[in-house]
DNA sequence: GTGCTTGCAAACAGTTTGCAGATAG
DNA sequence: CTATCTGCAAACTGTTTGCAAGCAC
């Protein structure tokens, strides 16, 4: 588990170095995503977001993201029928498990992955910059409720 | 590597097993997919198609692709900025190496990988019924021309 | 003949963009 | 003060849907 109020501050200062202005929407964005575990997507961040400021777009939100992940501090996981899910607690590639049904998705450990990326990639001539394990099936809660 | 020809008859038989029609459309879009080895979008199969049916609708693809994909017989490859692409050759979940510059995708094997799966999955109480992993990166034609 | 399939057009969802006004530094 | 950020609305992309006409069987 990560510590969400020292990645809050650790995103914050990085921010400040990049002289981004530290706006009140973009605070409370960040305090979300750092102590969010289940790795929301941008409707449901507007969502919470909405609660404490009436006023705030999904267009802010996006363009808070996408600065984020430009800068390599946020994951983006894309799916085809359930829009865009963001993880900003690790930024590292690591596995994914994902619930079909409830479409939860829960972190997984790293463990030997790289190892066999790279052995995959043997052969093919590909310069690796990362990758992306997504695990389907069906969490706890859901099994048995099918 | 798989036989098209091979393929395209297999696929075809489940099609005939289904009670599904096989039009003249349908028969063409099986031939493209089991011959194609890049992993097209439907917009490139549109378009490829479109020169023996010019009259072919970009529906019709996208129907035809569903139809496939809810019998198992083809794999999605769902991109955020890039669409989905089709892999009909081999159905079951395999490594994919991914261009990030040109978006080329090529087929890795599966080796040591579904182990893995299922020992990510441990502990975690998910029931894993599949899985998918991209591993990014410059392919060589794309290496030294950033 | 029957009903699945086609192809058009319109709808749709999620994301991105342009711009005028607001505001952090 | 000034450049960045916000929030609205409109645009955009890729995909899906409804429906009348067409065609495989």
């Amino acid at each position: 588990m990560v510590d969400g109020q020292a990645r809050f501050e650790e995103l914050t200062k990085k921010l400040r170095e990049r002289q981004c202005r530290m706006t009140p929407q973009r605070v409370a964005l960040l305090r979300l995503l750092t102590s969010s575990a289940d790795h929301p997507g941008a409707a449901q961040l507007y969502e919470r977001l909405r609660k404490q400021f009436p006023t705030t777009s999904l267009a802010t939100v996006y363009k808070t993201l996408s600065l984020l992940f430009d800068m390599g501090e946020v994951l983006e996981l894309g799916f085809t029928n359930h829009g865009v899910r963001y993880d900003a607690n690790r930024p590292d590639p690591h596995p994914h498990l994902i619930c079909l049904r409830c479409w939860k998705i829960v972190d997984g450990e790293p463990s030997l992955v790289p190892s066999q990326v790279q052995e995959v990639a043997q052969g093919s001539g590909f310069r690796v910059t990362g990758h992306r394990l997504d695990i389907y099936g069906l969490c706890p809660d859901c099994q048995g409720t099918e």
